[in-house]
DNA sequence: CGGGGGCTTGAAACTGATCAAAACGCGTGG
DNA sequence: CCACGCGTTTTGATCAGTTTCAAGCCCCCG
């Protein structure tokens, strides 16, 4: 039960066999724990397992233009280096948001997994389409909306995430964000994001305090948000309760 | 020789076998000729074929805040709707830009044909994974680059990739977007992109008449843009002649 | 108790948006 | 062949959102 959250949402999405299912809890694995700010993968290394994450939170980084921008987050069941499987050269940083744990699975083991079972190579590529679909919708959320929009549209997407993997409770859970990450995810400076959260604030719409988020009126979140879940393309949750 | 340049992208990649290259020659298709404006696919749709862009270009929208966000272009070789194959929900829409030609693929004869050999399977992925790199490429642009950086950035993308199916030809190359399609993809209002062009010609770094790019000092353009293409992850490039 | 990171606040400067209008090109129909 | 109309490009002026710089505060951790 390692990557248990990985395989519940592979899972839910594709409807795995008892064959495959057992493939996945028979893959090899090396857990391993990060510190706040500790790099699991640099731009330009071509690693040779790929990671699970297994709980806390990575995120995917670059620096350009003197800023440091986040693409973006990955959270337990996220595979954020699956890419490199068939895209040798990592073209970003992965860097561990608060304390993280991972699972190290390697790259042959995947491979020869997926050549065995066409059914767990779906599934695989399926993840990796809706984190595309995940950039896509960060692209619209920076080309369009105003800061406003923007950092509440990532609180509605993370927070519909956390509760796909069952880490939310009623709209409220635990995330190790700074608002200099925020700012790094949304393209804002940090100075404006906090003004931000607290006209968020000011509305009545969220609390966040002591690295807790909580939505109190998500409808109107996500309506500010013009937040719609449809792009994360999520069938089946799994666990943790709906927010509307 | 319909969807000749896909073949020779995945080719180039990929090194297919001679049986799979064959097996992609006899995929069945129909050709479709689009005018300018004309959608290929809504947001909603759940399309039974997938499409090969053979000329022209194809644009990615959607419509976030009442702006018109644009958030890929698609070239000759190009898979936009790959993704329907797994997620069958387009969560976008997908239209011409100028005059273009598709090739209609049915998912049924892409599943079978994937079916039948996993490197083509492999190969397909691969062009997903690649277009995701462009998505979080995008969003490094959108989020830190202003005006000027975004505009360059955007014409570097277009000129390798253009160059990459041989439709450049030292580093000058027809395209129909219009200044709005650049806003539409940067985040920009016309206004400012129309601007910010006449700043980077000012510089003597491009001429752009007549639907017709020509890039004058590629390494500066290149320089004002931080542009590195490792992220297109272009191998044995099949055609057109290198920018620099 | 001290130090430092993160959060908060204020004021000034800037980038880019918006509004408005004119010039340009190009295809169409008279 | 010219007049018209429309979409695209261009220009100017004003306005709004966001950045930057600077400083103070809070709170947790060592």
């Amino acid at each position: 039960m390692p990557h248990q959250k990985l395989i519940s949402r592979l899972q839910a999405a594709s409807g795995l066999s008892d064959q495959d299912q057992t493939r996945l809890t028979r893959l090899p694995y090396k857990v391993k724990s990060l510190a706040d700010g500790e790099y699991v993968l640099r731009q330009g290394d071509k690693p040779s397992s790929c990671i699970v994450v297994m709980s806390g939170l990575l995120s995917r980084q670059r620096v350009v233009n003197a800023r440091n921008q986040i693409s973006s987050f990955y959270l337990a069941g996220d595979m954020p280096d699956l890419p490199t499987l068939h895209l040798p050269i990592a073209d970003c940083d992965l860097c561990s948001v608060g304390s993280s744990t991972i699972a190290a699975v390697p790259h042959s083991a995947l491979r020869e997994m997926m050549n065995e079972s066409a059914g767990l190579a779906h599934a695989f590529w399926r993840e990796t389409l809706i984190h595309a679909a995940i950039y896509r919708e960060w692209v619209e959320n920076l080309g369009s909306r105003q800061a406003l929009g923007r950092v509440a549209h990532l609180l509605c997407e993370l927070t519909v995430r956390m509760e796909f993997v069952g880490l939310a409770d009623s709209g409220s859970f635990r995330i190790p964000l700074t608002q200099q990450d925020v700012a790094d995810a949304c393209g804002l400076s940090v100075v404006h994001v906090n003004r931000t959260i607290q006209e968020i604030r000011g509305l009545g719409l969220i609390e966040w305090e002591n690295h807790t988020v909580t939505l109190l009126r998500p409808e109107e979140l996500k309506a500010l948000a013009e937040f719609s879940p449809e792009y994360l393309h999520e069938l089946n949750p799994s666990g943790g309760s709906k927010v509307s």
